[in-house]
DNA sequence: GTCATCATGTAAGCCGTTACATGATTGC
DNA sequence: GCAATCATGTAACGGCTTACATGATGAC
């Protein structure tokens, strides 16, 4: 979970631990806030799994920089740089940038097609959108795919609307009537995961027309 | 956490453990899956709390029962004579049926209007909302206007959509280009909380409305 | 020289989970 | 008598938070 985020922005760009929990606040905030308390044995457990690695904090001492193609990348380069050069050694302190290995991005696809059942389906959901730009395209799509399973199944157990001409003051005797505020809150629900579910199919349509675009490219190429 | 959903079942009537957990998980379970391990522990720190007290489970030995004016109480209640009644003495095992105190009504109370800050507000608000029927009027009220407020606080933190007449490949200097797939679930996540927000405002307006109504019922009567 | 900020880390605790241990009752 | 279910509980662990400890740098 933690460790997603981590390598999720680490294949963004090399960065060290207080910076990744600003990032994290500021671009996943909506969706997550870290505390240095877990972030910081993360770090460390991902080192020690070689999923990341320590990079020196003197990318490139003065000659010129190769562009990543990031512009982000690119611009924290430049910052870091510019602090680090002032002198010549070691950046501006004993702060340690970490970068994602082959491992790491290994271990990202995995995390990624990861169920873990365990904590809110929604926000792993988001948080793995997030980063969907990050993985292969079939693996996107297979996020995609079975988010909309869980919608489509949740829809299915969701109890059918009553048509509203029911009796208010007694309830049928089977079945327990619900309370008013909870059966408006389950409707909301309903609702809710329709239109979820509208998106997800939007962004699966989007996919696939992404794809079957880049294989007429290649197409076109051979 | 957990107390509240406690406190909340057993308002409405008597409950051992066993049966509390299946309750919350067909009821709330949407919202929430509840263990023996949290449930036995959190049951005896109410106890303790004298928020609840064990009932013994013969409620009349065989006199006429006391419609509680709750249906599923006493349905509950017959259920549990039909049981314990067999013999003589105590219920079917060594169960211990639980029933709220008033302390424990306070105790609901306070905990229906504490925020906790920590854990998915939604969550919270969802449980909160199922049991709205067992606070008074002001503190619905309260929790409605609380979530409404915090609903427009998220709207007016979310980014003012642009403009669809964007250029796609170059991004504007002073801000990084947030990816696609990132964008598209910030905008899902406002539309969807301009509609969580008009529900609540219509729960607002219906709780307004019935407490004007039964305020003019007592004009009647008086 | 001292204060704010940047930066890394550890310890304790919270709140929940899974897995396990135990035993009573009912139906066959 | 044996399995399924009802019923209560404990122990260990997990993941995250808060609070604390430490220290380097730069600005003034």
């Amino acid at each position: 979970m933690l460790e997603l985020a981590v390598l999720g922005l680490l294949e963004e760009q090399p960065l060290h631990g207080y910076e990744l929990k600003k990032r994290l606040g500021e671009t996943l905030g909506f969706l997550w806030g870290v505390s240095y308390g877990s972030l910081y044995p993360a770090l460390r457990r991902l080192e020690a799994d070689g999923a990341i690695e320590i990079v020196a904090p003197r990318p490139v001492p003065a000659a010129a920089p190769v562009p990543t193609g990031s512009i982000t990348g690119d611009v924290a380069a430049a910052k870091l740089r510019s602090v680090a050069g002032r002198i010549s050694g070691a950046g501006r302190r004993t702060r340690k940038a970490y970068r994602i290995t082959e491992r790491g991005e290994e271990l990202l696809v995995e995390l990624f097609l990861a169920d873990d059942e365990r904590a809110d389906p929604e926000k792993i959901f988001g948080l793995k959108l997030a980063f969907c730009g990050h993985v292969p395209p079939q693996a996107r799509l297979q996020l995609l795919e079975r988010r909309r399973s869980v919608l489509v199944e949740r829809l299915a157990d969701a109890p059918a609307s009553e048509s509203p001409d029911r009796a208010p003051t007694a309830a049928p005797a089977g079945r327990r009537a619900p309370d008013r505020y909870l059966t408006s809150l389950m409707e909301h629900r309903t609702r809710s995961t329709q239109r979820d579910l509208e998106w997800v199919e939007e962004l699966i349509a989007a996919e696939r027309s992404a794809m079957r675009e880049s294989a007429t490219d290649s197409v076109d190429v051979a």
